[in-house]
DNA sequence: TACTATTTTTAGTCTATCCTAAATTTAATT
DNA sequence: AATTAAATTTAGGATAGACTAAAAATAGTA
């Protein structure tokens, strides 16, 4: 409920969101990471969040963290902000696929509701961004997201990519340069057992892609 | 040079730029009133600002503040962004004249250089803000402004408004109602002695004006 | 079940920036 | 020159959020 949350405080309910979509809590090691933060820097931090009034987090000793509906509320605010300025910084603003993610990191925290309205208005409300990530809408309620990852697909299958779940951006530059991006069609060719490879077919090109791309990669089969 | 600022240390350097414009150095307590800031604190702050390597503002107890250079090259990027950001959210995103300057200050110290870049460019590298204050260009040099404040006209002088030196909404959207605009043109008919009231036209509307108002829009004659 | 490697927490610090109250300096006025 | 008001600085604290090193808990394995 309250807007008086700090930007660190924001950066980790969102870093707790993203990491526990599975279902699990997140553990203090694996935010620790993600926040570039000392573990013992984040235990302190997760003490305080689940002090506060109303609680943010579910917190136990050795048993990660959990949102608790305010925290999520609030975790569901800044990613809808993070998506919506993705996306307008890519359509409008000539922001290249692999470059809006840092540039929106920078501004999810300083925009108010009436930019993130402004730009929604422009954008014709749209549910995803341009990695395919769904965006909350206004009530914060997550669109369904494609949850199928392209490594578990056989021959002769056939699907379409929806959302790719990558940040670095250089994997994206390498993505974008073989169309493996949301709305693209493809054909599964051949699936190596052991190495896991696949071999695909995009617009008549084949290629060969590892696990370690494939399973970042969702799609909705054709 | 450093970009290492902290927000803090950029809020004072831009206080300090905007309030000593005048050329006179800036006061503790003027500095404190803008910041709204203890005096006492921004005393302490004002120690640190002159002891970073190379030195940001020169500092002399109970003689108030001034900008170094290198001081003023920070000052100016982020009036460069603040001022950047007011026309790209008025032109392209649509607030109003009285809603640019809150929103500005909000992601003045968030967006990149490329975000920067990408709105100066799209606006047509423009060298004046919503207001008429001017936009450093790209190497930091301002613009020639205008320094005739319209208080000082008499009739039966002619002008084009040209800036409006305010911040708060509500005297904005009353100058906005009255077409005290930059760009509108005005002609002088009556000069009160004593209380320095003006009467004037525009676009054949006539009105009155005290000194309060007349003193913040600077015009250049025609 | 005992041992070890890994993860997490505790304890003690540090930095930046803010605050209030009291002391001091400057400026204005007698 | 002395008084007083206003502006400024000093002194002493507070807070959020980060760090390192050492201690403790958990989990995996023999």
């Amino acid at each position: 409920m309250k807007e008086n949350l700090t930007r660190a405080t924001k950066d980790y309910l969102k870093a707790i969101y993203t990491l526990s979509v599975n279902g699990l809590p997140a553990s203090t090691n694996d935010l620790a990471k993600r926040l570039n933060i000392a573990a013992a820097s984040v235990t302190g931090m997760l003490k305080r969040l689940a002090q506060t009034t109303p609680p943010l987090v579910n917190y136990r000793k050795h048993r990660g963290v959990t949102l608790t509906s305010a925290g999520e509320r609030a975790a569901l605010e800044i990613i809808r902000h993070h998506r919506l300025l993705e996306t307008y910084l890519h359509e409008s603003l000539g922001f290249s696929w692999d470059e809006v993610h840092e540039e929106a990191e920078r501004l999810e925290h300083a925009i108010s509701e009436k930019f993130e309205a402004r730009i929604d208005k422009i954008l014709g409300h749209p549910t995803h961004d341009p990695h395919g990530e769904p965006i909350p809408d206004l009530n914060l309620v997550m669109p369904q997201e494609a949850s199928t990852r392209l490594s578990t697909l056989r021959p002769p299958q056939e699907a379409t990519i929806e959302r790719v779940d990558a940040e670095d951006g250089s994997l994206l530059r390498y993505l974008q340069e073989k169309s493996l991006v949301p709305g693209s069609k493809l054909k599964i060719r051949a699936h190596s057992p052991f190495d896991g490879n696949l071999t695909l077919e995009i617009n008549g090109k084949k290629m060969i892609l590892g696990p370690a791309i494939t399973h970042h990669i969702f799609i909705e089969e054709n």
